[in-house]
Formats: structure tokens, C-alpha cells, sequence
DNA sequence: CGCAGGATATCCCAAATGGAGTAGAGTGCC
DNA sequence: GGCACTCTACTCCATTTGGGATATCCTGCG
């Protein structure tokens, strides 16, 4: 049978550099470009479209950035692989980056070679950084607690520590609301902190997290 | 300090058998009978706002019966102890009480004493079951699955297995859509069947239910 | 004293969730 | 062939959830 070649989309405002990097991706056989998209809005559709296996994302776009792009895709369930590709290493995008389950991050100052090879690292499903990066988000983990970092149980207030023990026996909100006599609108107030703290997406991930926390 | 007494709330549309009930129960210094209700939608209504520690309820009323006052209840958050009292032992009502959040099936033909015995039991936090009834519940979990009892992961077809796994992971059924490659509206399906054969009744707690069992 | 943080509560709003029903296609069993 | 089960997909509907904003009350800190 022929060899299956990775499908990757690439999304980069700028066509030049879209250009060079399918040519610079063309010369590996077994990679291929399926699609090019020049906005947020125009990848997040064509990624829920054609499913590829890697998305190569820009970070600096005009209208939603590359980090909000990557959101509303794992928002909206893309599952490919997603690489930002930027000439940024400001601290914060890498985090945000990473936490909003980017597999990777790269600077477009990367020697070509380089940079093809660690693309073909991320098709095969390895987290990819410039090295430049791995320290800043080394720095960036160290730090207790600057924002984003994974989020210890420690960094919530005693209510919203209660709050999530409870979530994660199953509990609603309305029941919540009932067993420590407060409002539910209130119970809402607390998780809606807890999650922001946690850095989870719903009480779901919520009570899997404190379940595997409290061993 | 004066001594505590027991909140009780009385639940049965036979005005004669609650008048006994009191009597009964205010022979014990420890318990006090705060309401008497005759109906389930009154005795919701004064649960949500009482909060008494204990409700000992009728399962053969006119109207919503025990069990859907029951589940009600449990559904607005009640967190009160709730003991059944009946004159029926039939099975299916056993096994839906408790399953549906009883701490307690009693039968009305027990001897006061023994009753009021276990009344005390129940306030003390003990699951109370009449001797008869144990025997009933026992067969009940003994057969292999009539439809209740616990739920095995093993009574999930491989589709709901696969996709209580996913939720497990804290994905939302639009993601687990993708993952699987079919339409969200059949996730819900499979969540739906597979929240009703664990006898569950929210994704949290199948989430955590998996993480329990999967050691 | 002023200010920050925590807990309470409310409003609005979009999205997700869960329950009920119907239904077609495929598979395995007797 | 008929029957049961599974997986798929849809409709309709009520409730829950999560995010944003605003506001009050209280407590501790400098």
C-alpha cells in the first residue's frame, strides 16, 4: 500500500511565510499540506472540517489571535495536534499556550532543518519546544503561582476548596447550595473561581482532578 | 446547654396513623416531631424549608407516591436522613427506595418499641432496613441484574464503555463526538443509557464513578 | 482610616446537559 | 425468517452550567 502521508494545516496571516513553510514541509515526503487558512475564524472551521493531523498556528494574527484560535478550537472539540509558531517568546503566550492544550511551540527564527524536523516530532506525537522556550516555561513553573500553572488546591479559599469536594461527589450546584445553606448563585460565584484557578473547563475535569488529588 | 432534640417530619396522607406515629415518638426526650405533612408536593415544600434531620415517609400515598417524593427531594437537594414506612414489601419498592437515596425502609407492622428503636438508629446516621426486608434486598442483589442494583461496567456495551472513559477524561459530549467520529446527538444517547444502567444521575458522577473503578 | 480579599447575592445570556420519544441500518441467534 | 440488541440520528423540552458584570457585608492588614 502507498505510505500515508500526515495531513497538516497551516494558519499564518502572512502568505509569504505560508508559502515558504509548504515548501519547506513539501520536501519531506511524508508529510503533506492539505490546507492553508489565513484567519482564525477560516481555521477553526476548516479544522473541524478536515480533521488534520497537525495544525501549524500562528500566534500574532489580525482579528482573534492565534492563542483565542486555539481555544475555540479545543472549544469546539478539534482533536488534531497544535503547534503555535510564532516570533514571540513572551512569557505568557507560551503558558497560555500550553495550557490550553497547545503540543507545542516554536519560534520562526528556527533553522529551517530544525524546524521541519520538530515538525515531524509533533506528527508523531511528541510535545515540540524551542529551546529558548523550554526555559522560560521551566521559569514560568517555577514561579508559585503567577496565574496559569497547573493550579495547587493550596491557591483556592476554604470555601472553594469545600465547594469542590462536593463537586466531586457528584454533586449539582442546587444540591450544593442546600447541604452548605447559600444560594446556588453563590455556588455558581465559586466554581466559576475555582475553575478560572484550576484552570479546568467545567466541573467534569473538576471532579477527575480532585479525585486524583486527594489520594 | 439544654439538649438537642432530633428534628422529625412526618410524611403520610392517613391522618390516624400520623397521630400515632407522634405519640410514639415524643415518648423518646430525645426526638421531636416538627411537621406533619399529608401529601409528597407538601412534604417537599417543608423539607426544602425545614431541613429537619430526619423524614419518615409514607411510600403509599394518593398523589405522587413515597418513591417520587423521594426522588424529588434528592433532586432539590434534601439532605435530610429519609426512612420509608409501609405496609407493602414488595420488591421493586425496596430496591427503588433505597437506590434512589432511603436510609431506611421500615414496615408499619413492627412492634412500637422495635420502631421507635429504630427511628433513633436512623437519626444516629444508621441505614435502617426491617428484618424482613434484608432478606428481600439480599435477593434482590444476589440475582444477576434485574435492573438496579449497583451497575457493573461490565453491563455497559463496548460503546458506553468507551464513551464513559471519555467523559472520565472530563471531555464534553461535543469533543467525545469528534473523537468517535459521530454525531453529539448520539453521544447523548449513549450517556443517557449509561447513566440510567449505573443508576446514576449526572456525568459527574459517572466520572467519578470510572475513577473509582478503574483502579 | 483605607484597601484587599473573601463570601454572599443578583442579573443576563449562551451553551451544555439529561430525559422522552421515534426510527433506520447492521449483526447475531434460534 | 423473525427477534433482540447495538449503534446511529433526529426532535422537543426543561434544567444546569459557565461566563461576565455588579454590589454589599465583613475581616484583616498596614
Amino acid at each position: 500500500m502507498t505510505q500515508e502521508r500526515a495531513s497538516i494545516m497551516l494558519v499564518d496571516d502572512h502568505p509569504l511565510l505560508r508559502k515558504g513553510l509548504k515548501q519547506l514541509i513539501s520536501m519531506e515526503d511524508s508529510l503533506e499540506v492539505i490546507a492553508e487558512c489565513s484567519s482564525g475564524e477560516e481555521a477553526i472551521a476548516r479544522a473541524l472540517d478536515l480533521d488534520p493531523e497537525l495544525i501549524i498556528l500562528d500566534l500574532n494574527m489580525q482579528g482573534i489571535d492565534g492563542i483565542e484560535t486555539l481555544k475555540r478550537m479545543r472549544d469546539e472539540g478539534v482533536t488534531s495536534r497544535i503547534v503555535m509558531l510564532t516570533v514571540s517568546d513572551a512569557d505568557d503566550d507560551v503558558v497560555a499556550a500550553i495550557t490550553n492544550g497547545a503540543d507545542g511551540y516554536l519560534l520562526k527564527d528556527m533553522e529551517p532543518e530544525q524546524l521541519l524536523e520538530q515538525i515531524m516530532r509533533a506528527v508523531d506525537g511528541k510535545m515540540v519546544l524551542s529551546e529558548a522556550i523550554t526555559e522560560v516555561l521551566a521559569t514560568a513553573l517555577r514561579r508559585p503561582s503567577v496565574k496559569q500553572p497547573p493550579g495547587k488546591l493550596e491557591t483556592l479559599t476554604n470555601r472553594e476548596q469545600e465547594i469542590l469536594s462536593l463537586i466531586a461527589k457528584g454533586m449539582s450546584n442546587k444540591v450544593i447550595a442546600r447541604q452548605l445553606d447559600i444560594s446556588d448563585g453563590t455556588v455558581k460565584v465559586h466554581v466559576k473561581h475555582l475553575l478560572k484557578k484550576l484552570g479546568l473547563r467545567s466541573r467534569v475535569e473538576a471532579a477527575v482532578w480532585m479525585v486524583h488529588h486527594e489520594s
